[in-house]
DNA sequence: GAGTGCCA
DNA sequence: GGCT
């Protein structure tokens, strides 16, 4: 038993899995601080979008996107970058709401990545069918820095591989309120998301949202 | 850089 | 798997 099973929202209960080296699964450790995070991602997305963005290639997305925090990442026939302004507006992207930041680090800090400081937060909304191919997040300056991924609402399957494309990844179904944290040597390992099935979350409708948290800058 | 998509 |  280690100091990750007394995560905050594990109700005392082993609920930490290990995904790799620098990677966990912290089920639930967002549940106290989900009714802070609906409520602010509903006011964040009214100032900033979702939207479908266009691949450097051409192709819609699938998945519709905004962001919050002094950078946001964005794509289009350009290719990929983080952007201060919401390309939509022209302004910059919504501050990043303490009821976002606050279980984001300290679901870093409860995997062993003390003093993260995200500047960027990518919203993702996913509807029936949307998908994200495996892909490395790899636009940050700093890999030192993890990645953390909130879920929201419906349910997924997260494809969690390895440092090569080719590598099989492990299916993992994130549930509302279940963080990932990845970072250390598995901080470029390619990830994505199965295409969405149909449903209903009670509180959020047929969506999954999912808040990307990173230290872009 | 693309390839966070699409095609075979 | 391959894509220029």
């Amino acid at each position: 038993m280690d100091l990750f099973d007394r995560a905050p929202g594990s109700s005392g209960l082993p609920r930490t899995e290990h995904l790799g080296p620098g990677a966990v699964l912290l089920r639930g450790f967002a549940g106290p601080s989900l009714a802070d995070i609906v409520g602010d991602l509903r006011k964040t997305v009214a100032i900033a979008p979702f939207r479908h963005m266009i691949t450097p290639g051409g192709f819609r997305m699938s998945v519709a996107m905004s962001n919050c925090g002094a950078l946001g990442w964005v794509s289009d026939r350009s290719g990929y970058r983080y952007s201060r302004e919401d390309p939509g507006s022209g302004r910059p992207w919504p501050p990043m709401p303490d009821s976002f930041r606050t279980p984001a680090e300290s679901a870093a800090a409860a995997a062993g990545f003390q003093g993260f400081a995200p500047d960027a937060c990518l919203i993702n909304r996913y509807d029936p069918g949307a998908r994200m191919t495996l892909h490395q997040d790899k636009n940050e300056r700093d890999f030192s820095q993890p990645i953390v991924s909130v879920s929201l609402g419906l349910a997924a399957v997260f494809l969690f591989g390895g440092e090569s494309r080719s590598d099989r990844p492990a299916r993992v179904r994130l549930a509302h309120g279940d963080v990932v944290v990845w970072g250390g040597p598995s901080r470029l390992v390619f990830h994505g998301v199965m295409p969405m099935q149909d449903g209903v979350h009670p509180l959020l409708g047929p969506h999954r949202f999912n808040l990307t948290f990173r230290k872009a800058g």
